[in-house]
DNA sequence: GTATATGCAAACCGTTTGCATGGCT
DNA sequence: AGCCATGCAAACGGTTTGCATATAC
């Protein structure tokens, strides 16, 4: 448990002034070790977890994810009803979604570009514009 | 009950091949009587039906809205993670997203033009470019 | 007459929460 | 020591399903 842990994940967290617990550095570990994992759910990020050996509940891991996202560290990205992903990069960036293993991944960003863009409602303001790219086996 | 309930609900189910029954056609009456509805989701579109005097319960109108879902009369959209909303339309258009009411609506199409996509991987097909304009009340 | 839609309530699934325990500073 | 995070199990909200009844064709 716990493995290496140690810089990365810790420093992370202090980027968002997040306690580092034993379960928090190690899921941090896991979400931005060495940039591996990118787009996670709260259950893919439990098994991963639970893989590698960390000692963490479900719970927890929702809990965690939560606290990360209100303290700017990923974003929650909606995709189909059913669940939620997390992701790292906190940019406003286009995402691919293959429909069938139900993966989230990041689109590159430069390739996308609004040559125009929906006019904002007046009294009104852009949070933010999400784009998914939906994907499927071609035949 | 049912109100004027004859055609334009009915000839509506008639294209997806829907068995026009009492309760679908007066949801379908809801949805495309005159142009009126065009977003709902289960709960909201339950609402319209039982004050207008409809007969429905809450199940049937989640499982019709599947069943013209699949019948290709109404497209589910996909917006924050709670709930499903669905739409009349059924070409790909963007939608505005109005986070303080939970509304959703259709955004100006000829207003959203992509200068550039990101590229299709290959072996893929894309399916649909969801695209949600998100909206604040400006300061 | 037969297949199919409806209603109800119970099942479901992802997510959240309450409360007692344990850990961090 | 004091506060906060953790774990578990139970609560939750939106959606679905099983089964008996009612309806369309």
């Amino acid at each position: 448990m716990t493995s290496i842990a140690q810089d990365p994940g810790t420093a992370w967290l202090a980027r968002g002034q997040v306690r580092p617990t034993r379960q928090r550095v190690a899921l941090a570990e896991l979400l931005v070790g060495d940039g591996k994992v990118r787009h996670v759910t709260a259950e893919s990020l439990f098994e991963m977890a639970r893989k590698t050996g960390g000692k963490v509940s479900l719970a927890t891991v929702y809990n965690t994810l939560r606290t990360f996202c209100d303290a700017g560290l990923v974003q929650e990205i909606t995709v189909d009803g059913s669940r939620s992903y997390f992701d790292t990069r906190m940019d406003d960036h286009p995402h691919y979604y293959w429909e069938e293993s139900g993966l989230l991944t990041d689109a590159p960003t430069e390739q996308l570009k609004f040559a125009s863009l929906p006019e904002t409602p007046s009294g009104m303001e852009i949070t933010k514009v999400d784009v998914v790219v939906r994907l499927r086996k071609s035949p």
